[in-house]
DNA sequence: ATAACACCTAAACCTAACTTTAGGTCAATA
DNA sequence: TATTGACCTAAAGTTAGGTTTAGGTGTTAT
């Protein structure tokens, strides 16, 4: 059984914030000796779903709901399982959506290379799809929407 | 040459967003005809960079600072360069971090998996680290910040 | 006994990134 | 001629996820 201050030297998370979550309904039932919180390993695991949860991008209100649920006992395990199979799929398509973003940063990191090389942006900008090493004329064609005969 | 409209239709962003970017000196030195932008291929290819910055987290603060330097010319090619060297290490930490992320959500769906077979957690909750599956085990070693011998 | 600590609450404040509102210009259509 | 549609501005409002402030309680060290 921890206290608040523990608990947020524990998670590194501000003492603020672990009374803002409780605020928020991601505590329910929280025991309290008058008047102070006390954190026993239900709300520890908790706090590691909520780090994880958040991580993942989930908004407060939602990871209260599966709070709400683990109250609710078995009734809910299949509402609780479809949250993380979902979120799942969300942070799957994330890392893909990143990976995309990852090759128009390295366009331009290569992009930028060439234009210190040369001092100027003149070869870039006359440059020929088709003179572009592979990788970059691969992802400047996506850039641009463009199909291999564009 | 396109108007404010146009490019909405185009990039599926909001008019009202569009100008929100242009306030915040996103176009610098935007074309006008009588009061009214005129997007040309530099404010469209500022555009696409713009989308790519965003997903990938970085603020409209440092977005601008960009469209700053590439209006100063080859001067600045450096700092544009770092900036994304940068950039591709956070989306590359970032894309890490979530498939840690994805690990703990795996690890729930499993629980819930078996408890839902289960109807309950009891099996779960006295279950031994050593008869868990081994990915399983993994995550929850990790999850917990133990190590083998734990 | 008094000061320092760790806890508590309610409510105000903060920031980013937009969105909405209210009011106005101008060109083309009914 | 009047109204519709696409553009414009400035300023206020919105949302999420906190953080800060101001004031208070209860226990322990000097």
């Amino acid at each position: 059984m921890y206290t608040i201050g523990q608990v947020s030297e524990m998670f590194n998370i501000p003492i603020s914030t672990l009374r803002y979550y409780d605020k928020e309904g991601l505590f329910p039932n929280i025991h309290r000796e008058s008047g102070i919180r006390k954190f026993d390993e239900k709300e520890i695991e908790a706090l590691r779903i909520i780090e994880c949860l958040k991580k993942s991008g989930l908004e407060i209100k939602i990871i209260k709901q599966f709070m709400q649920w683990c109250e609710q006992g078995s009734e809910t395990y299949i509402q609780r399982k479809n949250l993380f199979v979902k979120q799942k799929e969300t942070v799957e398509a994330e890392i893909e959506r990143l990976k995309h973003v990852l090759d128009v940063i390295e366009y331009k990191c290569w992009y930028y290379d060439e234009a210190i090389k040369d001092g100027n942006e003149e070869r870039l900008n006359t440059m020929k799809i088709e003179d572009m090493p592979d990788k970059i004329r691969e992802i400047y064609l996506k850039m641009h929407n463009m199909s291999k005969d564009n």
